[in-house]
DNA sequence: CTATATTATTTAGGTGGCTAACTAAATTGG
DNA sequence: CCAATTTAGTTAGCCACCTAAATAATATAG
């Protein structure tokens, strides 16, 4: 088989570069970099996480976290504060920044979700959410 | 609807970062990195190409093949000459080294594909690329 | 109660990837 | 034929990621 023409690790690994190219182009326009908007997501669901909790709802890296909150920090979209029970936890809250990116993150999600499903069934859909649970599953076990 | 936890996006950006994890971890045995795989595999197909094909081919933009590339030489996995014709051109041409990891490189692509697809049938597999491609297209265009 | 182990975060350094701005060479047009 | 444009690559600087190693605070074991 032509590996690299027709498996389907190459046909995902090259629409992941679309995908988050897209996705960085949209954000760019509100001032936002590709994958901060999933440190934003976990906050507008729940406020005052820690680090760690960060790295492991995300699967990067504690350092990958340190980095981007401190750059989010200094963008005015959160803050950090120690944790009053725990001097090593430093708990992560949103700013109003923070917040009121909330609504036009949320768009360009749901935009690049209409997008890209184009011409591609419910059903079809379904099933192809399914099998990209499965092959997470399957490549990280 | 839930963005977050239900949309196929989602579901790819992560899938995303445990795919390319999971290649890096298995090239990183064998002295290279993720990305790195890609100009290689142009190469074995095609050896002597100039700088911008690797930009199409691979999607990326030129500054990011030169970084490569330097990197790449410097690990002698590769030489860049001037094109003979056209000063304006350097085209890349693979070193013994460079040539000695397709068998391992195509190997770990191999036990990746058929890793990811475990409990994925045939017919769905099909289904899967053909849906991926159509995606990176509504992205694209 | 103290020594050890674990946990949370940071620092240092490297890679792929991008944009903006620059150089140099070839091509095109008046 | 020469000026203006296009093309090929590079440099500078930013960001998300990573691993390895350090720091500091808490928890555990003897």
């Amino acid at each position: 088989m032509d590996l690299y023409q027709n498996s389907v690790g190459m046909a995902l690994a090259q629409l992941c570069r679309a995908n988050r190219q897209y996705v960085d182009d949209e954000l760019r326009k509100i001032g936002l970099h590709v994958g901060q908007e999933m440190i934003l997501f976990q906050l507008w669901a729940e406020d005052g996480l820690s680090q760690s909790q960060f790295a492991e709802k995300l699967c990067v890296e504690p350092p990958t976290v340190t980095k981007m909150l401190q750059r989010m920090e200094a963008g005015q979209l959160l803050v950090r504060r120690p944790d009053p029970d725990d001097a090593r936890i430093s708990r992560v809250f949103l700013t109003e920044k923070g917040r009121s990116l909330e609504e036009p993150v949320k768009k360009i999600w749901e935009e690049l979700d209409t997008r890209s499903m184009s011409g591609i069934s419910l059903p079809e859909q379904m099933l192809l959410r399914r099998m990209l649970l499965q092959i997470h599953e399957n490549l990280t076990k």
